[in-house]
DNA sequence: AAACTTTTTTAAGTATACTTAAATTTTATT
DNA sequence: AATAAAATTTAAGTATACTTAAAAAAGTTT
């Protein structure tokens, strides 16, 4: 399977856990930088190949073996993150450029090589679950967003969901790291703004990173 | 550049490295698994990015520019030999394998960090010189191949130039590794065989495999 | 040097993965 | 419910990287 077919199925997967409430093929050819039309054409190549399920007009949906390619492609990015993360002084970001080119040029035989190596760890960097070879996922229940936490408790940080540059280097300047320790301090609700403090600094966060920063409730 | 772009340069580079004397369209052709006419098709437009020289009927000539591409991804190549070599147990087919998949989706960024992880190796695991982020190459010139060697003297194996999984499977079980001593115990020049001994084991190799094992004098 | 063989080139055609523009259908608005 | 807006689909066309078949040139043999 090419690159491109391989992309298109893993933006279906990922838009699916995330905005689930389009999936139809425009919706799809944003993230991918395609035009609608290549991602019609795209979608029906799919379907003959038993990847997705195609009705004119309707939202795309992933066939249990589209699932499984897509769980397969993310499974060697995370790895792949994972194992760039160890090694290497690289930001997230750059991680994530370097993974998402990668991905589509790994065997099976190599990612069991990095899985092993790495003690088959099940989230990568940002906290995100890496599947098995089987495809299975570690679901991450108990995590909320920062967003819906409640004032005056602390957390521990467990993914931070975004692919943007920005956004790391705003996280890696003040320590907002997978496994760190946060306390909220105030939630202003009305302004859709959380106010956090970690190692003694406090940080006034909106919506946009409230939102992608993942949290476990620290015990 | 396209994958088939960067494998057609590569392969013009190593053809003129080894079997130097045809450089024309067919061998190149041969070498890729493509057939005549893709090849010169391609030898065209590489000569309109001024990549490589082309007049019709004459050898292919890589450009100051092609060589320098070639390069680039002959160090990528040898980078991730050496990194998978290096972490992981897998056989030099393997890796082989693995980093002619890798090579072309490596930014020159992820090469200089793997340089700098393996402490920037002037060796690949077949002992390949790998090229520096310029381009340049530690030549091997005290390195013979172990077809011309003297009998009763003993040598270090400095290379092993192949990609063939049988050659390196014969490699493994006999203990010929980069690195490893060895002693020439006779030439048939007659039979064109050399025999060897090798932790003391006695193997009689044909020129198959002396013309791609190098070695150098030990001291 | 003529004849044969091999290689290279040209020409025509294919699959993939896109594009833009127009037509169609769906969705939202009044 | 009619109309306007937005999204999707169809249609036609492009670039890349190949293919096979035929034509042309080069190389080899006698």
């Amino acid at each position: 399977m090419s690159i491109a077919i391989e992309n298109f199925v893993k933006a279906i997967y990922k838009n699916d856990k995330n905005d689930s409430n389009n999936t139809k093929p425009g919706n799809i050819a944003k993230k991918l930088g395609i035009s609608n039309a290549a991602a019609t054409d795209m979608a029906k190549k799919l379907a003959s190949k038993d990847l997705l399920h195609y009705e004119k007009y309707q939202e795309l949906q992933l066939t249990d073996k589209g699932t499984q390619m897509a769980l397969n492609i993310v499974r060697k990015h995370r790895l792949w993150e994972a194992l760039l993360f160890k090694l290497f002084d690289m930001s997230l970001h750059e991680i994530h450029k370097e993974a998402e080119l990668l991905e589509h040029q790994t065997s099976d035989f190599l990612a069991d090589k990095i899985s092993a190596y790495l003690g088959n760890p099940k989230f990568d960097p940002h906290g995100d679950p890496i599947p098995n070879a089987k495809g299975e996922i570690t679901t991450v229940d108990n995590s909320i967003a920062l967003s819906q936490t409640q004032a005056g408790e602390t957390y521990i940080i467990s993914r931070l969901m975004s692919d943007d540059k920005e956004f790391f280097d705003f996280c890696a300047l003040h320590g907002l790291k997978y496994g760190n320790r946060i306390t909220v301090t105030n939630q202003f609700k009305n302004n859709r703004m959380t106010q956090i403090s970690i190692n003694n600094n406090t940080i006034l966060l909106n919506e946009d990173f409230t939102n992608i920063i993942y949290v476990n409730e620290s015990n």
